[in-house]
This record gives C-alpha cells, sequence and structure tokens, in this order.
RNA sequence: GCGGGCGUGGCGGAAUUGGCAGACGCGUCAGGUUUAGGUCCUGGUGAGGAAACUCGUGGGGGUUCGAGUCCCUCCGCCCGCACCA
C-alpha cells in the first residue's frame, strides 16, 4: 500500500505557501475586543544590510510562539519594523558616497524579502520604519511634552564623548570604558546635553521588577544592579580656612553612617565644583586635577591607579564634635558621577579610605569592633574591618550594634541640622543629544533673547534635511548651509535649531506601541493601545538587559504620565535567546578564515582549500572580525526556511549558545526529507480525511500508535509553552519514529497511522510551517493549517495500564518488573522478590526493609 | 572585589524535581538495498570485563533505603557590574 514519491521539492513549496498565506491575509489582524489577545514581539532589527544568524534564531522563536498561540484561538498580534536610525548608514555614506536615507531603506528591501522567505506569520500592514517623518514626528512631540512635564530637561554635564563615532554616549552604552559600537576608548568632555529624567522612576523601576514574573531572573538582576539603590546619609560639613569660604557647607552621601565618629578626612571629586573654584587659586591643585583626567577610566588605569590626594589646606568641622577638624583634600578616587562627589573618609571600615589615610599618614580610628575581638587589643592592619559589630570609639553610639548605630546618629545629625538619612542610586539620567546627521531631530530653537524655545507642534515634524554632506567630520546638521536657520518661534528673531539628534535607543522605546496601531494620526490610538498592550512575549538578545529594556520601562511610564498610554510595564513576558556560534579557522599568516575558506580531510585535519594547514580555534559568537559567520541566505536558498528554523530549535535549549554545524544542518534537512516519506507514502491506504471516531477492537500495535500521538501532542504543547523547543523537537523524532515502527495492515491500523501523522503534521505546523502545509493538503484537508486549531490530547490515552518499575537491593538496581498500574504494595514486593537477578544479589540475607514507591521503585535492603 | 550562571558519553543535550543516568539528535561502527553516490533501511555505540558483574554526572566530604538532583568544601569555565563612599 506504500508506495515511492519524489523528493520534497522544498524551494517551490515554501515559495507557494509564503503567497497563499499572504494572498489570504492570514496573519493581518484588528483589535477584536471580545477575543484573548496575544502580542509576540521580536526585537526589530537594524537594517544592517542583510540579515544574519542571530535574526533567524530570534524570528524563529517568535514565530514559533505566535502560530502556537494562534492555533490555540488567540487574536495573534505578530508586526516586524525596522529601527532604522543610526550611525552605520553614515558611516556607509562616507565611505561609499550613498545617502544614508538611501542606503538604509535598500537594506530595507533587502531585509524584508529575506525575513518573509523564512515564512514568518507576521501582520506586514503594519510595518514601520523608525526614519520615516510619520513615525518621529510623534517622537519630537512626545519629547515636547516630556519637556513640559519636567521629564527632559537639558544640563551642562560630564559626558563620555566617542571620539571615533564623533558623539556623546549614554553611560549603559560605555563597556569597559568604550564605546559599545565604536570600541574606542571613551573620553571625558563636558557638554551641554538633552537629559531625560529616568531617575525620577529609579525606586518604581526597581520595585515594579519583581513583578516581572515572566522575565528572566538575571535581566531582573542586571536592571537591579544597574539601579543601584544605596541606602545611607547626607552629611553636611562646614569648611574653614579660607575666608572667602569660611561657613560654606560641603555635603557628603555615605551609607555607613555610622562610622561616623571614625573619620579622618574628606575628600573631593577632581569634577566637584569646588576643587574648580579652589584650583583657580592653586596651580598645584589645577594640576593635580589635570593629571587625574589624563588618567582614562578603563580597567586596567582603575586597577593599577594608587590613591592619590592633593591638601587643599582646608579643614571641614565634624558635624558632632565641637572643635574637632578634618583636612579636605582632593582625590583620584572620587567619583563626582555618585552621591555628592565628596566623601568623608573612615579608614578603619572602608578599604579605600584606609590605603588613602596610610598614604597621607591620616588617623585610623576603628569604631567598629568585630565580635572575637576585644576593645584594648583591636587594630587595624592591612585590610578595613567592614564586617558586623558593635560600636567603639563613638560617643553615645557605643555598645550599639551597626544597625541601630546608623539610625540613631542620623537622628542626632537630624537634630543638629546636620543631614539626615537618604536614599542614593547609581541609575544616571538618559543623555539622548548624539551630535550626529541620521537621527531624529530634537525639536528645539535656540535664540539668543528667548533661550530655548520648543518648535511649536504644529511646526513638526522638524524634517531631516536630505541634502547634507559627509566631507567634514562632525554633525552635518551642524554644517548644513541653511537648515538650521530659522527664525525664533517666540520672538520671531533670527536663531538656530539645535542640531543634536536623538540617541537611536528613543525609537525602539516605544516602537511597540506604535505597531498596535500603525498608520494613525496621532502617535497611539487609545483602543488600540489599551487592548493590545502590553507585549504579552518580547524575544530577542541579552544584549539590551540594561539598554532597551531599561530605557522602554522607563519611557512607557513617562508616556502613561503624558497621556498616551495606560500603562507601567509595556513587556509582560520576555525571553532573551543565546548566541549563534561557529568554530573558528586561521591560517599560516594568523588570519581568520571563513568557513567556506576550509574543509576537512578525510583523516579529519582541517586545511585550507588548497591543502594548508589550519588551526581550528573555539567555537565562538558568530562575528564579522572573526570570519566566523554563516549567511543565513544561503542555507535557506540551500535547504530552504524549515530546515534553517529546524535545525534552530532542535539541538540546544534556546536561552543557551547554539552551536552552528553542517552536519546538524544536513540532519534537519533529513528529517524534512523523511516526514515527507512517512506522510506521502502511505497516503493511498489511508481513511479519507476528515477523520471520525477510532473503529473498535484496536490491536496492541495500533493502540500503542494511538497512545504515542496522543502523549506527544501533550507533552509539544507543554513544550512549546515553557520554551522547551529541543525537546518538543526530540518528542516529534519519538513519534516519527513510532510512526515507522507500525506496519498498518488492518482498518484500525491504517486508523491510528492516519490520527498520527495528522499530530505529526500539526505538531511540526508552528516549527516548519511550509511543509506542514503542504503535508495537510496532501493529506485530503481543504482548509489551511494555519487556521487549525491546535490538536488536544485524549486524557485517557496518556495513561498506559503497566508501569515499568526499578527494583533495586541496597539502592542498587538489580531488575525491572512489569505491574499493572498502582498495583498493591504486596504485588510489587512479591514480584520483586522473585527475579533471579534480585535473588543473586540478596544471596543468603533476609529482606530488613522493603520500600515501595508505587509505580516508581522498588528497594529492598539486606 | 561584588553579583549571577554553568560543569552529564566523541559532540549538542534529556532526566517526570530525591526514584531505571545518558531520551532525542549528530557522529561513529557493523550489515543490507541501490550502487556514481554525501540516498535509504536494520542493528550496535558511557568505560572496563568472555561473562557474572564493577565503575561512572568537575574533585573531596556529608544527609538518605536511594543523590546528576539536597547540604558543606574545593577546582574550572562563562556572563554582568566595578575606586558606587
Amino acid at each position: 500500500m506504500t508506495q515511492a514519491i519524489s523528493r520534497y521539492n522544498v524551494k517551490d513549496c515554501e515559495a507557494k505557501w509564503q503567497k497563499v498565506w499572504e494572498d489570504a491575509g492570514c496573519f493581518a489582524v484588528a483589535a477584536e475586543p471580545a477575543r484573548p489577545k496575544y502580542y509576540v514581539l521580536e526585537m526589530f532589527p537594524y537594517p544592517s544590510g542583510r540579515i544574519h544568524m542571530g535574526h533567524v534564531r530570534n524570528y524563529t522563536i517568535g514565530d514559533v510562539i505566535a502560530r502556537f498561540k494562534r492555533a490555540l484561538g488567540f487574536n495573534v498580534l505578530h508586526p516586524m519594523g525596522w529601527d532604522a536610525f543610526g550611525l552605520p548608514a553614515e558611516n556607509a555614506a562616507m565611505a561609499k558616497g550613498v545617502h544614508p536615507g538611501q542606503w538604509t531603506r535598500d537594506n530595507i528591501a533587502v531585509m524584508r524579502g529575506q525575513l518573509k522567505g523564512m515564512g514568518l506569520s507576521i501582520d506586514w500592514g503594519r510595518e514601520i520604519a523608525t526614519c520615516h517623518p510619520e513615525y518621529y514626528r510623534h517622537e519630537q512631540q512626545m519629547f515636547l511634552d516630556f519637556l513640559a512635564a519636567g521629564l527632559a530637561y537639558r544640563k551642562e554635564s560630564w559626558v563620555n564623548w566617542d571620539p571615533v563615532d564623533q558623539t556623546v554616549l549614554a553611560n549603559e552604552q560605555v563597556i569597559d570604558g568604550r564605546g559599545w559600537r565604536s570600541g574606542a576608548e571613551v573620553e571625558k568632555r563636558k557638554l551641554p546635553q538633552w537629559m531625560f529624567r529616568i531617575t525620577a522612576y529609579a525606586d518604581e523601576l526597581l520595585s515594579a521588577l519583581e513583578d516581572l514574573a515572566r522575565w528572566p531572573e538575571k535581566v531582573r538582576l542586571m536592571q537591579h544592579n544597574w539601579i543601584g539603590r544605596s541606602e545611607g546619609a547626607r552629611i553636611r560639613y562646614t569648611i574653614r580656612g579660607r575666608e572667602d569660604l569660611d561657613g560654606e557647607s560641603l555635603e557628603v552621601f555615605t551609607t555607613r553612617p555610622d562610622t561616623l565618629f571614625g573619620m579622618s578626612f574628606c575628600a573631593l571629586s577632581p569634577h566637584h565644583p569646588l576643587s574648580a573654584r579652589l584650583a583657580e587659586a592653586d596651580s598645584g591643585l589645577a594640576a593635580f586635577i589635570a593629571e587625574c583626567d589624563r588618567l582614562g577610566t578603563s580597567e586596567e588605569a582603575i586597577e593599577t591607579a594608587e590613591k592619590q590626594g592633593y591638601d587643599t589646606g582646608l579643614w571641614i568641622d565634624h558635624p558632632l564634635l565641637e572643635g574637632k577638624r578634618f583636612p579636605l583634600y582632593v582625590a583620584n578616587f572620587v567619583l563626582m558621577d555618585y552621591g555628592t562627589g565628596a566623601i568623608f573618609g573612615c579608614p578603619g571600615h572602608d578599604q579605600r579610605d584606609l590605603e588613602f589615610a596610610r598614604k597621607y599618614a591620616l588617623g585610623v580610628i576603628p569604631v567598629v569592633l568585630p565580635p572575637e575581638a576585644t576593645a584594648e587589643a583591636y587594630e587595624i592592619g592591612e585590610e578595613a574591618y567592614v564586617g558586623p559589630g558593635t560600636m567603639i570609639n563613638s560617643e553615645f553610639l557605643d555598645g550599639l550594634s551597626v544597625e541601630p548605630a546608623k539610625k540613631a546618629i542620623i537622628e542626632a545629625l537630624e537634630a543638629a541640622e546636620a543631614g539626615g538619612g537618604e536614599v542614593q542610586y547609581r541609575l544616571r539620567d538618559w543623555g539622548v543629544s548624539r551630535q550626529r546627521y541620521w537621527g531624529c531631530p530634537i525639536p528645539v530653537v535656540h535664540c539668543a533673547d528667548c533661550g530655548i524655545v520648543p518648535v511649536p507642534s504644529d511646526d513638526l515634524p522638524v524634517r531631516l534635511p536630505e541634502d547634507v554632506g559627509f566631507e567634514q567630520p562632525g554633525n552635518p546638521l551642524a554644517h548644513h548651509p541653511t537648515w538650521k536657520h530659522v527664525d525664533c518661534p517666540s520672538c520671531g528673531r533670527p536663531a538656530e535649531r539645535e542640531t543634536d539628534t536623538f540617541d537611536t535607543f528613543v525609537e525602539s522605546s516605544w516602537y511597540f506601541a506604535r505597531f498596535c496601531s500603525p498608520r494613525a494620526d496621532t502617535a497611539v490610538e487609545r483602543a488600540a493601545v489599551d487592548y493590545w498592550l502590553p507585549v504579552d512575549q518580547y524575544v530577542g538578545g541579552i544584549e539590551h538587559a540594561v539598554l532597551h529594556l531599561l530605557y522602554s520601562r522607563f519611557y512607557t511610564r513617562a508616556l502613561s504620565k503624558c497621556g498616551y498610554l495606560m500603562l507601567d510595564e509595556p513587556f509582560a513576558g520576555l525571553f532573551t535567546q543565546g548566541m549563534i556560534c561557529h568554530e573558528t579557522y586561521r591560517g599560516g599568516d594568523g588570519g581568520w578564515l571563513a568557513p567556506d575558506q576550509v574543509r576537512r580531510e578525510a583523516n579529519g585535519a582541517t586545511v585550507t582549500l588548497d591543502g594548508q594547514p589550519v588551526t581550528v580555534g573555539r567555537s565562538e559568537k558568530m562575528s564579522k572580525s572573526k570570519a566566523n559567520t554563516i549567511d543565513p541566505a544561503e542555507i535557506i536558498e540551500t535547504y530552504g526556511a524549515d530546515t534553517a528554523r529546524w535545525f534552530m530549535l532542535s539541538d540546544s535549549p534556546p536561552d543557551r549558545d547554539l552551536e552552528w554545524t553542517e552536519a546538524g544542518v544536513e540532519g534537519a534537512f533529513r528529517f524534512v526529507q523523511r516526514i515527507w516519506r512517512l506522510v506521502g507514502e502511505p497516503l493511498g491506504g489511508l481513511p479519507p480525511a476528515p477523520l471520525n471516531g477510532a473503529p473498535p477492537d484496536l490491536s496492541a500495535g495500533a493502540l500503542a500508535l494511538r497512545r504515542a500521538s496522543h502523549k506527544t501532542i501533550a507533552a509539544v504543547s507543554e513544550d512549546i509553552e515553557q520554551f522547551r523547543f529541543n525537546r518538543a523537537v526530540a518528542r516529534i523524532h519519538e513519534l516519527a519514529n513510532a510512526v515507522s515502527e507500525l506496519d498498518a495492515q488492518d482498518p484500525g491500523e491504517r486508523w491510528a497511522l492516519r490520527e498520527a501523522l495528522e499530530a505529526l503534521v500539526r505538531l511540526i505546523g508552528p516549527m516548519m510551517p511550509h511543509l506542514a502545509e503542504e503535508l495537510w493538503r496532501m493529506l485530503g484537508h481543504e482548509a489551511l493549517l494555519v487556521d487549525e486549531d491546535w490538536p488536544e490530547a485524549d486524557p485517557e490515552l496518556l495513561i498506559d495500564d503497566t508501569v515499568t518499575v526499578a527494583v533495586q537491593v541496597n539502592g542498587k538496581l538489580r531488575a525491572t518488573i512489569e505491574l499493572p498500574l498502582d498495583a498493591e504494595e504486596q504485588a510489587a514486593e512479591d514480584q520483586a522478590l522473585a527475579e533471579p537477578a534480585v535473588r543473586r544479589a540478596m544471596g543468603e540475607r533476609a529482606a530488613r526493609k522493603i520500600i515501595v514507591v508505587r509505580n516508581r521503585v522498588v528497594n529492598i535492603v539486606v
């Protein structure tokens, strides 16, 4: 009854079904308030030119979820767009003379085609590109609203300057002292900047992390640490020693106010305003500050830098001890970015302070006595003591432990009006000004008379000019002959536009909301966002743990404050996928070789195509710099999208790194062909669709296959729900094996075979949609598989009537026995003791104790 | 330094959360069909052993009838943050 069939024609088939889905508008959705919705979103791509393997993995995972939820009956929103502003477009303009806009649009066209070739269940009618004025005009309006709400402001501040990209970077965009994109060592510069007041939400962004139950613990932790909440106290000191400053106060922040009586100095950051003032009259100090600036902020610089200070000659009074005064230094290890930019030093209980005190021969007074130590004998050696203990040498704090001492000292400071309790965050406000062309113009005008004037809403958008040149370094907007010259919207006199553009992370902070009503005249349509948001499942790379994912959480709150949304958290569920890795190769000259420049010889050695030796390196993240990339377009061309998708899901759990191998892809391809034969060959002998109730008196083989089908349905459903695609794949392999094993003879068996094949086809649907659709049609169904409901497992077929139980003697496995499900303990014992291998292992000894775990194990202790 | 994760066959990884370690796949070996095959089918494949068995989840120790799973300790690798007061 089986017959040989031709090979599955991947290319024709995939193109055919993609067209069918598109023509039928299968994935176009509208808000339907009566239906449950599910919003699946993958981080939208930057249009760099071609899709890479990371995209394939990202969009495959998202598409499996989208198709699965759709089959479960949800109204699924699954859109796609382009994060289209950014520096690479400008670099391309400089290198190739193409306009950034043209380059971007060309790339989008190529990549859209590539993504469509993957067979994604995307509502392409909602496609957006952030470089389009219809997108960024709304962003400009949001900025004006933020400005009015006090959420955006302008400030002169020390910034991270990327000398290669010629722009400012936010703190989150500096990795190990280097620009996140250029890799150039970042310099400190003082510039006026537009800032977003993310710190206003520091506490909320922190505490709400606890409720993000469907976010990876790792990401929540990284955000927790990034926000960096510390409880402590602000302490005000009076400055002495110079007439014009005498009586002014200096504020410091500390998390250890309990150690106030152990202080021996205060120190200012080199960037503290007071340092600058003092340096005006002190050339030695000015030189010291310049020296500090010269030392980088790189990891090595910090590790090797010695604690250094400059004695200002000034003194500060102790706030609670009459007549006690301490020297004031400027010190290289005090950060202006954190707290108040000034510290008090307690060498006994802070390692940095101790090193500083030893160097400048300052006092070291222990004020916290470790539990085992005695006050008389206790001294601080090379290590500051930071553990718990009892207060000593501390006036009214003596005898208290650390936490009560903190409370008591804060009360005393408040009473003396010299400070009080305070919470500090490591999080800084988000600097959004970028000195670049290819970004959203910041809609303000600088007027000599009126100052900073927002562009009126009616004049939006402020469009980027198309006619710009990239001949000179710096920002083309600033060099443009006419663009920036405008009349002041307020007084009408000649004024200048702001030439900075927004950080591109601003666009990605609200695109998920725009997708809900992508063609609306307003930024968002309330009914649409109220229905669709939040995103139910977001999928993307871990690299955005504290960038995009933190900015978006802030921005959503800011939009809600300004009336755009009624929502705090944009992403209810988050999944972070692992990277795609590949072996690395180096030739004789040490240069990197691409995978298609090497081959494997029969003896296992790896050589270049002309036989030269190759050093095989470890598997690393695919990157252009190591030449270990594989172009997904070539894979899809050769094997088809289903094979690429299936391989992506097969072996590695999706949150772990995936090792790309040629053998693995070929294995996936063989499975595609195998399923094709498995369904196609017995086709003529199967009962026709639709399949009605099972015939009575099924053979054992038919019943076993039915059980396998339903167990697989249950397991795969659960696995997809839990993102365990690799396990789902294994279960599907098992069902395929079970199908192969049954040689269907009678009508009951043929019935069970059709049931199994239909289950198989429906289960692979989300993962290999083209193959599944083709086979569904071959099985005789008129309707499209994408419109079918997800299969349901029959609970009765999930339970076997017998179970295999392990029999142990003293915990060691000696035999297995078949028992009826839920057999009585006595029956299990009897059967276990009757096993020859068990009797051998027991020898002459009698059972002292028998532990029976029903349906699992019998353990005989002798 | 602080925080987090991981360590299981030749490889990717399973293991119902304390109950048959190695599912499934890749690779490989043997046999077969076709034979131009890199196709397909059958069987084997943690190590040692002829077998009975013994050993085996990074190392060491512990709890337990029973540990990959729990506890202690050490080692290695990866990631995030880092002079944060």
